[in-house]
DNA sequence: ACTTGTCAAGCTGTCAGACAAGTTGACAGC
DNA sequence: GCTGTCAACTTGTCTGACAGCTTGACAAGT
């Protein structure tokens, strides 16, 4: 017989877990209010000091809004637990921002191959007019770093899933100084048209279908960016 | 000029950034106990519940871990707010079983890349240990499934990139009765061999630090299970 | 018709004080 | 050495209170 520590379940945890649970079976809306503090007290016939503290977890976890004097709101799922993740396990010394960039090119490649399977017509051209909108902004890094941003979560999103885009945004968010650095070093205007050809040359396997050509393309644009993110000096 | 709304930040939210801030710069431990809720409130010269209620957005979130009679003790980082966040996203229907394979098969395949040029000799003996036990469960399945998930996790671990080990983690538990059924499909003994051949494959790769060949195997192995999880019936 | 001022009702944010219940360590008794 | 007891400290919950914010209604003034 095995024996385990046995833990009651506090108050608030379970009003936290029944409250989102009515959430989702209620079907609720991001924007859509929860009832009152004081009604839900009321309700579960516990005092308010517990609903609050329950609403204060739901809160933590991205998953309801409070706003004070109006009262609590869905929230839409977003990237918000991704970034608190990748920011406190970085702050811990647990991660750094080169095993980042090791899960980023992956996951950047793998958003690249579904983009060119399944973009529609609308996104394929807002990708082509990124990139060549890109092309007029090389002698402004500040610009360019916004519409490549841009670029790549246009990217994400067309490949549809949204856990992946999700994934790509937090980590790139996480990853935004590391980027204007690795930009900052390539300044020289021959070193950019590098990098505008590697774009173009993903932009145009997505438009034109073909996952093969979309993901070798920006498996080199990462293999490239390392390099200068790594140079140090 | 541009108008942007203003929002006063609460007490608690001010003292669970401050708690946060003090575990990290004071290098606090996993295990380590912070102050009593009475002495904090003291210290910062607000109420319990304040305290109480910064205490419940880092409990949330996973950070700390408040054991009732005793206090509050900080709680190493895991992959705990990955698997809250992939939950959401499904329970929400914002993801799918299907976008989290997509997002699996680029985190495995650089797992073992990596892992082939990282694992140390004790890592690459027990991955070839693990898959020669497995060899003796193809019969059963349960043991078999068990052994698969230390396999990959093995794998991971040998990969020496801690965030990639969280999110392969966390996703793997998502899919764990995607995973079962996709098993349970290929009951034939001969369907069973063929996995066993190919993690064979990737152990060897990793054990001859051949990155290319651990990629390209886990490939091959993502795209087999790929079909008998999409295989209807 | 449209703005403005005012007010009441309801909400969240915070406080103080209380008691129950769990944890721990010290200590006496066996 | 083991056990039972007790005191000190901790978290969990409750109650009642008040300040500050939001919203809607409505009267007053233009």
């Amino acid at each position: 017989m095995t024996l385990t520590s046995l833990t009651r379940e506090t108050l608030s945890d379970q009003i936290a877990r029944q409250l989102m649970n009515f959430i989702v079976t209620t079907n609720l809306q991001p924007g859509d209010l929860l009832p009152s503090e004081t009604k839900l007290a009321a309700d579960f016939g516990v005092s308010r000091s517990v609903v609050r503290e329950a609403m204060r977890s739901l809160a933590a976890q991205g998953a309801i809004e409070v706003i004070s004097g109006k009262g609590a709101i869905v929230r839409p799922v977003d990237d918000s637990l991704l970034r608190i993740f990748f920011q406190r396990a970085i702050e811990v010394g647990q991660g750094s921002h080169v095993e980042l960039m090791e899960i980023r090119k992956p996951l950047e490649v793998q958003s690249s191959a579904l983009a060119a399977q399944r973009r529609t017509a609308e996104e394929a051209e807002s990708i082509l007019e990124t990139v060549s909108a890109m092309a007029n902004e090389l002698g402004n890094l500040e610009k360019y770093a916004v519409l490549d941003v841009e670029l790549h979560l246009q990217i994400a999103a067309a490949a549809h899933n949204q856990l992946l885009y999700h994934l790509i945004s937090s980590v790139r968010t996480m990853l935004h100084n590391v980027v204007l650095t690795g930009l900052q070093r390539r300044k020289g205007r021959d070193q950019l048209e590098r990098i505008q050809t590697v774009h173009t040359a993903i932009a145009r396997a997505i438009e034109q279908s073909d996952p093969g050509a979309a993901r070798d393309a920006m498996a080199v644009h990462f293999d490239e960016a390392m390099q200068f993110i790594n140079s140090t000096g």
